[in-house]
RNA sequence: CGGGGUGUGGCGCAGUCCGGUUAGCGUACCGCGUUUGGGACGCGGGGGCCGCAGGUUCGAAUCCUGCCACCCCGACCA
């Protein structure tokens, strides 16, 4: 009997929400809009955590912890910033709560409301240009490269698992800095820094490019942007890392003497990925049997199932692998449960997304040999047990770059390149996809095409190369394509 | 906030229109036995204030009123 997981093609929005269940990473809570995340999907998500945080740590970067909850005042003091964020803040307005005096159970203590609201954080800049204006008196405190790994509330009005919480966790990276180029420079090499990791760790190749004005982040004067194609054609803005010029130093009043004894306001960046890259992850690589995680993501890279169940000589050979494994710097499983058969476990695994099962059963192991299978092609060979470890090592990296380049092929196959209002339309009701379409940088042009078609310029790409053409709306001149898909 | 839907053992559902014994089915769970190289089978068992609060009635999962929650689609957004 099959765990009945919907099939991509018939609903894929409940495959999506099917997949998390079943693999348990995640599940609907009793507050609206905000998940439990399981061991398993909170395993993965260590592993997306530590990594990046290493890489964090190479590129200069510290770790720090500010406050949950920032004063009502501070948020108002971007302008842009207080725009973006006002329509989805949770806010703190009492501290106590009292026996209800008119019946059941505890009600709001009106005595006991603050004279200041406080907002529980959407994103940190205030409060930590708030400490920063004490940090920061000369160009020798400079650069500051802190980073955090918190909670963030934002009350969106529609929520879907890992991709849109009320509450979810990140990092984020808030930089300061004495001159623009330092500062630009830096959220540039964030992006990059999330980027490699996509590519490298996550198997999800992404598009490096800028937002257009319209979609900036709100208080930055640059947004630079990883944006990666899901297999519905839509596209996920995996992560972001922001200049944001000085106008954080300017509304918290953060000024440094430069080497002439001159005050200058700091330039900073902020920098941020969120849990929602646990849905990237899924999405780029699941398939209908369920999740497929890439091996330096997974928590378990190797799962050992004895056949046709655990014996003392099963055991025991189990027992000699997950060693050598271990030395070799690979984590595995011993799936010794005696009550399942063999046929649910290979189905389980599969679904959990282990990249490599070992079947350990006496018929093989007679030939000196084990039955090794692969969740991304369901491929399965019969490998030596005296070359295990390293032929094991070798299929963890063929998997890895096999999922890499099978999701390069994807987004190739569902990249277009479009010169009409009409193309344009046509392919994204085909196909869907990324859309390279000349843009005459209005935010007319933005707008109409959204309306017509819920397309959105997900980036203007770095690579872009000049190029003559005419804007697909107002047929004005154009330099460049820019990137435009549905998206997340 | 607009539109749609759903609340019944852990999960998935039936029963509700048309009120009537101890509220049922599948699955999961526990026990025993037989099985075991791709999602086993038999027998036995435990587990429910039917989302919440009122009301109608001899009698409410079912009818009425109010409330709450969650999901899906849209606008907003990482």
């Amino acid at each position: 009997m099959a765990k009945s997981i919907a099939s991509r093609a018939e609903n894929y929005s409940q495959w999506y929400v099917d997949i998390i269940k079943k693999a348990k990473l995640a599940e609907h809570s009793a507050v609206r809009g905000s998940m439990v995340i399981r061991p398993y999907g909170f395993a993965i998500w260590e592993n997306i955590r530590d990594q990046l945080d290493r890489m964090f740590k190479e590129t200069g970067h510290v770790n720090a912890y500010f406050p949950l909850f920032i004063p009502k005042s501070f948020l108002s003091k971007e302008a842009a910033h207080v725009e973006g964020f006002a329509k989805e803040c949770a806010v703190v307005t009492h501290y106590r709560l009292m026996n209800n005096p008119d019946g059941e159970g505890i009600v709001v203590d009106p005595e006991a409301k603050l004279e200041e609201e406080l907002i529980v954080r959407p994103t940190s800049e205030t409060i930590i240009w708030n400490s920063y204006r004490d940090w920061i008196k000369s160009y020798r405190d400079l650069p500051i490269l802190i980073n955090q790994w918190a909670n963030v509330v934002r009350w969106e009005m529609r929520t879907r698992l890992f991709l849109r919480t009320a509450e979810f966790l990140w990092q984020e990276g808030h930089t300061a800095h004495a001159t623009r180029e330092e500062a630009i420079e830096e959220a540039e090499r964030m992006q990059e820094v999330y980027a490699t990791f996509a590519e490298q760790y996550m198997a999800m190749p992404v598009i490096r490019g800028t937002k257009s004005e319209s979609e900036r982040f709100a208080g930055a004067l640059d947004t630079y942007t990883i944006e990666a194609l899901m297999q519905d054609g839509k596209a996920l803005q995996a992560g972001t890392s922001h200049f944001l010029g000085q106008n954080f130093a300017k509304a918290f009043d953060v000024k440094f003497s430069n080497e002439e004894n001159q005050e200058e306001y700091v330039w900073a960046t902020s920098w941020g990925v969120s849990t929602r890259l646990m849905g990237a992850l899924i999405m780029t690589h699941s398939d209908d049997d369920g999740l497929v995680l890439p091996p330096r993501i997974a928590p378990i890279q190797v799962v050992i199932v004895p056949i046709p169940k655990p014996s003392e000589e099963l055991d025991e050979v189990a027992r000699q692998i997950m060693q050598d494994l271990k030395a070799a710097g690979i984590t595995s499983q011993y799936d010794n449960d005696a009550k399942n058969r063999v046929g649910f476990k290979f189905a389980e695994h599969e679904l959990r997304g282990i990249p490599v099962r070992i079947g350990l059963g006496m018929r093989d192991l007679e030939n000196n040999q084990v039955e090794v299978a692969r969740r991304d092609t369901k491929e399965k060979s019969f490998i030596p047990l005296d070359n295990l470890t390293s032929s094991l090592r070798t299929l963890l990296e063929e998997i890895q770059s096999n999922l890499f380049n099978k999701a390069v092929q994807f987004r190739e196959e569902h990249t277009s390149r479009v010169d009409t209002m009409e193309e344009f339309e046509s392919v994204l009701e085909d196909k869907g996809g990324f859309v390279y379409a000349h843009w005459d940088g209005s935010p007319e042009t933005e707008e109409e095409i959204k309306n017509r078609t819920k397309a959105t310029i997900r980036c203007i790409p770095l690579d872009a190369p000049e190029e003559e053409g005419v804007d697909l709306v107002s047929g004005k001149p154009s330099k460049r394509r820019v990137v435009f898909a549905k998206a997340y």
